[in-house]
DNA sequence: TATAAAAGTTAGATAAGCAAAACAAATTAA
DNA sequence: TTAATTTGTTTTGCTTATCTAACTTTTATA
């Protein structure tokens, strides 16, 4: 049985992995997305090491293993599920899920999660766009273009969204957008990449760093 | 923020209050409860006074403080809604959710709990029959008899449980009682007090152990 | 009421998780 | 290729929750 610490090792391991396409990280990368110093993170892969969880070696880089991996992905499946079900059956706002699930991914009881899932009808996605893990931990993956990529004067929609963080979906409420928001892209500051886009008839400003977190497919 | 752990010994306490109607405890009954050794409760009893949830000192009884107690009524009312939860909505049975909703009785957060008590229809009850506080903390009290008080030949209906142990449960269940069940008493052996009972038109004996775990009213 | 039993406490350990400070290795730049 | 910078590790120590073993207080009883 994990610990919760050792869980959100894993699945910040694995959101690495998924968010950057590396494989491996690196001891302060985990330790700035944990919010914790690099020395105990250090202490943890030893811990997750002995339990082959991770592959690390003094200095190198980190991975998970096959295992570890298959941990990471049902803690991901739980978390999305979880949002999923605040969203659609206790009508909480997408800026209010993320919080709640991290706490509601740590319950152990495999039953309970795969009966929320029926629930939900076996979602694919959950409220911010991301794929869910199915039972078996497939995950769907999509071919996933970031707004800031995109031609000037095409028209794109919103998938998901890359932060989950409160601050930033609030905005992204603000500017009109949503999953599956049809967006078009007007122009493009060449001196800092601001964007000028297009979200029903409204024009809006936003910022480079804004739009790389927003995915969006033709 | 209380600890797990601290909730864990607020809600024993308040069990102890419940139960018993005793509103004082002592440092073996809650290890015992607790599944601790007394020496850990002695340490955790002066965290808590610390915090005022419980009025303690060397050697006395221990009891909650008003703010303990409407602590440990907050983790009563998220455990049994939690198991009305996973009874109604899950279809889990009634032996299974008590193991599930003591890890999602620790859930921070308000707004969850109130909006799963609406999505129940704020029930007063859950599945084993224990009274569900509601929002302000009150809890519905019945007058409540025990199985092997009631008088020879007299029905009666089973309103609740007082052990909600899975093996316990089981039995009940093995028996052909569950919440709402008649039940008529047929004899009473003097030497052990076992009764046997009628249930359904179908006899069986219990020990007077099994008959002090079964509410009843006539 | 003296004493044995029960109940409760203290002291000293351990394990998990975390971090400050000092140190070591690896990488980058001069 | 040496020096500076970045990255990662070790050591030591704190906190929480637990334990065992020895001790003390309370209570029940003979």
């Amino acid at each position: 049985m994990l610990s919760f610490t050792e869980e959100n090792y894993l699945k910040a391991l694995l959101k690495i992995n998924l968010n950057t396409s590396q494989t491996e990280a690196g001891t302060n990368e985990l330790a700035s997305m944990l919010e914790v110093k690099p020395a105990t993170v250090t202490d943890m892969l030893k811990k997750l090491k002995e339990k082959k969880l991770v592959n690390y070696e003094r200095y190198g880089k980190i991975s998970l293993t096959r295992e570890g991996k298959k941990k990471a992905v049902e803690v991901l499946r739980k978390h999305r599920l979880w949002e999923t079900f605040l969203y659609e059956k206790l009508s909480f706002t997408w800026d209010e899920v993320h919080e709640v699930a991290e706490q509601l991914e740590h319950i152990q009881s495999s039953k309970l999660i795969d009966k929320i899932d029926e629930l939900l009808g076996f979602p694919e996605f959950d409220p911010h766009g991301d794929a869910i893990p199915d039972a078996k931990g497939e995950i769907k993956l999509r071919a996933q273009k970031t707004l800031d990529e995109i031609e000037l004067g095409k028209t794109c929609k919103m998938v998901a969204v890359k932060d989950n963080s409160t601050p930033f979906l609030q905005y992204v409420v603000k500017v009109g957008l949503g999953i599956s928001s049809k967006i078009k892209v007007i122009s493009r500051q060449p001196y800092d990449a601001m964007l000028i886009i297009e979200v029903k008839g409204k024009k809006h400003t936003v910022s480079q760093k804004f739009a790389q977190n927003i995915f969006v497919v033709y």
